[in-house]
DNA sequence: GTCGACATGACACATCGTGCCACAACGACG
DNA sequence: CGTCGTTGTGGCACGATGTGTCATGTCGAC
């Protein structure tokens, strides 16, 4: 059932705000420009506070997205432990293209601010490669051997990561990116037919 | 002919010692209890000299590695122009497997050390990331379609990474890695042959 | 109304990273 | 021989980040 207190909610609501004035902040005037104090004031509360909220400068843009990845775990546990692993997988994400195309915008501004501060692209690969192990784990919980449900899970971020790059390269058009990774996970098989294992 | 002047030597062989430095201490006493000038001790200069030669504390560690990257381009540039995308990637990276099979124990280390530390292995991720932009570039340059590249790049990292994965977990067998290449490279066609394009 | 758990603020502090100036080594040039 | 410019380095001050500690406020339970 998953009840959340009132306690929990309202500690979500502040790491929304949170994270919509930094990105906001580090799209206007830059990463290296913005101080915690200000985003903290934009926010309403302390530096103090501020870092009782998030663990650094860094995380304060990243704190929304904490929990949107449980629903695609979900949905990859919906598509049944019949398919194969990364079809699981791919099924899994496409829940997360769905709530990607709502804010399309946001994706863009967010995209544009990574470009530009790779110490926040590096936190966002970070981000990734937890939620890659969070993959794995599932598989595995499903009874996918530990080899292939790595790889598997590698896979599916490469190909949301190749999706998601396409998408942003056509301005984010709404609903596109569901198909673009429909269109990577189709290539998939002409690039890895012929090269494949030269075992000596 | 690519001729190295003595200073481009000299501050080559400073960064060397620096990463040398930052590992072990990160090894011995954790990232965040060392401080910058335990390691700008280490290698005896001051603080401000430190970051002379570094961007920030978390460069000193991967401060040897920038120049690494090369040899797999050349190597990749030899596979010739026939093969497929992937397969002359692939063939680069084995030169990687070859130079890190020299020193297993550094690896093991850096690699436990990357493993507590999420600010370091962010780093580590953004450094791959480089990588893959560059190896997507070095593809475009001979030909290769942009998409094509891309997808090719991002899926010689992930069989990459997957493979040194499996190659720490067996504590760095000399000469392991580049069997583990081939193995995961093998494994591909099995993965992506069902699930592909449900294309409705 | 009182109590306890929790959120917040204020202050001090260590550390990080940079701007600026000073000094030393070294070669070029008159 | 002396002066200049370049390069590498150290010293110092400073803004900014992040944390420990204590004090205050808020809110529900009783």
């Amino acid at each position: 059932m998953e009840r959340t207190t009132p306690r929990e909610r309202r500690q979500a609501a502040t790491r929304r705000a949170l994270a919509e004035h930094a990105l906001r902040l580090f799209a206007e005037q830059g990463y290296e420009a913005t101080t915690v104090a200000e985003i903290a004031d934009a926010a309403d509360m302390s530096t103090r506070t501020f870092f009782r909220h998030v663990r650094d400068k860094d995380e304060a843009m990243f704190a929304a997205d904490e929990d949107a990845f449980a629903d695609v775990l979900r949905a990859a546990a919906a598509a049944g432990a019949h398919a194969p692993p990364l079809a699981r997988l791919l099924h899994g994400v496409r829940v997360l293209a769905a709530a990607a195309g709502e804010d399309a915008e946001a994706k863009c501004a967010r995209e544009r601010v990574l470009e530009e501060n790779p110490a926040l692209r590096a936190r966002d690969l970070a981000q990734q490669l937890r939620w890659q192990q969070q993959s794995e784990q599932f598989l595995r919980a499903q009874g996918v051997d530990a080899d292939e449900a790595s790889l598997a899970a590698g896979l599916t971020l490469t190909i949301w990561r190749e999706a998601y790059r396409r998408w942003i390269a056509v301005s984010a058009v709404p609903g596109a990116l569901g198909e673009f990774l429909d269109t990577v996970a189709g290539e998939l098989p002409g690039q890895v037919a012929v090269p494949g294992a030269r075992s000596r």
